[in-house]
RNA sequence: CGCGGGAUGGAGCAGCCCGGUAGCUCGUCAGGCUCAUAACCUGAAGGUCGUCAGUUCAAAUCUGGCUCCCGCAA
């Protein structure tokens, strides 16, 4: 099929890859303007742009899908589907009413449960045992969508934003290109019960809340692991947790540390201007008394 | 020029301010002890101190350039 893709982050990439793949003409790709980023602010373009245009594919980047001028546009490639994965852009109605199939999504949740930006993170710090992804046909509202595919994954005590990302990629990118050999489909709609929002991950919720019970606290760890990271100060260092481990009690272990309830245990930490180490080897060029509390 | 930290034997760090025998924790190898051990003891190997240049009798340490890594902020 003749498909524009539209999406930005590194989730995204694998679907476009998946797409190619599976023999599908990728007509234009669609992906958030470069933006100042990174150390230096310098600009740079997103994940997706990055590789489409590696790829020699024609990238577009506009402001908004508003103006008649980006709808012609849009119209006049003449799609027989649109597949938009974390593109950042509302569609208005004329671009979803343009392609041939109409418009698809992967969401990485499974719907009407963490509708929006984050439902990676959130499924994880709420405490969610299981996850996964919904390809759903797009309508004006929010995720609001019927659903075409679902896909699920568990959350184990192991899992983090990092591992659950990558598997959901790979899932919704798989799922996407089987929706896609029965496009014609209506789809079924989403339940009326069950849905919550997932708000953005704002920064200062990074830092690690000990007066949470250790579970919650592990969470959270894996939650954000490891961007934007939970944190704490331990020993005057701003020190990053990218993996932690819920224990019944707190121990002479040096990087066991007392929460509201129960004791969180710490495997593998960052400090500021350090790269990730597990426990010990963190603690040996930066050892931590016994009995030390973080802040 | 957004702010800042860092590059030292295989790993993580100290030493640098106040230039002059390269140290610590761990790992590796050999041997010993032990019923046994991620235990303990003894010994050994392993580093042109990121790179280029400068200052100096002498540079890991002072000065300047370059490369790479990371935290914050966005």
């Amino acid at each position: 099929m003749k498909l524009v893709f539209m999406g930005t982050p590194d989730f995204a990439v694998v679907t476009l890859k998946a797409l190619i793949a599976a023999g599908h003409e990728i007509a234009a790709v669609y992906s958030q303007p470069p933006r100042p980023a990174g150390r230096g602010q310098s600009l740079r373009p997103s994940p997706v742009q990055d590789y489409a245009a590696a790829q020699g594919i024609e990238v577009r980047t506009p402001l908004s899908l508003k103006s008649t001028d980006e709808q012609k546009f849009f119209a006049d490639l003449n799609a027989d589907a649109a597949i938009v994965v974390a593109y950042g852009l509302l569609l208005p109605q004329a671009i979803l009413d343009a392609p041939r199939f109409g418009c698809f999504n992967v969401h990485a949740s499974l719907l009407p449960r963490w509708r929006g930006a984050a439902p990676i993170q959130r499924a994880i710090m709420a405490g969610d045992t299981e996850s996964g992804v919904t390809i759903m046909r797009m309508e004006l509202g929010l995720d609001t969508g019927p659903m075409m595919k679902v896909g699920r994954l568990p959350i184990t005590s192991e899992t983090t934003a990092s591992s659950l990302h990558d598997e959901l990629a790979a899932l919704g990118a798989k799922l996407m290109v089987e929706v896609l050999k029965h496009p014609e489909g209506a789809g079924t709609p989403q339940p009326a019960e069950g849905i919550t929002y997932a708000r953005k991950i704002d920064k200062v919720e990074a830092k690690i809340d000990f007066a949470k019970s250790a579970v919650e606290v592990c969470n959270h760890i894996h939650g954000l692991s490891p961007f934007p990271g939970a944190w704490c100060i331990l020993a005057g260092s701003r020190v990053k947790i990218l993996k932690a481990q819920a224990v019944d009690h707190a121990t002479d272990d040096a990087l066991t540390f007392a929460c509201g309830s129960e004791a969180i245990k710490f495997l593998l930490l960052q400090r500021e201007g350090k790269g990730v180490m597990d426990a010990a080897t963190f603690l040996r060029g930066f050892p931590i008394a016994s009995g030390t509390k973080p802040a």
